[in-house]
DNA sequence: ACTTCTTTGAGACTCATTCTCAATAGTAAA
DNA sequence: TTTACTATTGAGAATGAGTCTCAAAGAAGT
């Protein structure tokens, strides 16, 4: 199913309309680098002549991430990130503190033990957040 | 060492001064119940006759936390929350999405392989955030 | 095209947090 | 134990991501 036809659906399943804004917002996730913030989304939109305001921007991301089509992201850096999540297998990251280089990690006994965990507390899981911050070696990273 | 000594010695290493304000905020941060954010805090010492400034609090919380004395804590609400740390094993959390029950656990394995996957991407983990996010069963949890 | 209901955009608003700056208070030296 | 020098404090203004309002514009069915 390509992206007019997923956001489509959903915007049927959840009685919304389609509209170019709401398409042009899912395409720019969709297609851009990863973990971009809503202003960069907002921004990117607006350097290509499309007409959209930020409240549309925000407002458009909501209904994709209740909808499990693009996942938010909290790196503690007070704003969120989104991320395409369709088609994308599952992971969580790790975050360079000096160059803010993002990489994708993925860990079966991780994700199995964790599940376990919130089992034996009463829990059951709906999402978890599993992030590590560090300092990379990355010859370009400001790591002295 | 005592909370005074300990706060004390911080400041003094961070040549900072020792003040009546700063001693009430890390003595409240010590005794008070778990996971409070600043609003909390300000209110706390407000409530107890004690002077202080939201400006202060939050001044003061960040060289707590700077010399790992607090951790501070993103439950993606909103707000950051913190914790005592002196003299409390590391942990983790488990949040009920209903009820906001806080839930710690703590896996020994959980935490060698991250080190592991962080150094096997060139990374040396500074910190690192792992929430688990779900349904509790306890009686009083307006689940359903 | 007509009607109805939804969506949009501009900017006002919110709320946690940070900043400003004049007044106050530690602290070291005299 | 006063002086002199700085750091700290408090009150409120400022910031910034995100949300809300409401009149105008736009879908979609008829």
């Amino acid at each position: 199913m390509n992206n007019t036809d997923t956001l489509k659906q959903i915007l049927h399943k959840e009685n919304l309309r389609y509209t170019q804004q709401r398409q042009e917002v899912w395409d720019e996730i969709c297609t851009s680098d990863k973990h971009q913030d809503a202003e960069n989304i907002y921004n990117s939109l607006r350097k290509r002549q499309i007409n959209v305001s930020r409240a549309t921007v925000y407002r458009t991301i909501h209904v994709l991430v209740k909808n499990n089509l693009v996942r938010r992201l909290n790196l503690d850096d007070g704003r969120s990130r989104f991320e395409n999540k369709i088609g994308i297998e599952h992971h969580d990251h790790i975050v360079c503190l000096n160059c803010r280089k993002i990489i994708e990690f993925m860990d079966e006994t991780i994700e199995k033990r964790q599940t376990r965990i919130a089992k034996e507390q009463g829990f059951e899981i709906v999402r978890h957040v599993h992030q590590l911050f560090g300092r990379c070696l990355d010859k370009k990273c400001p790591n002295k």
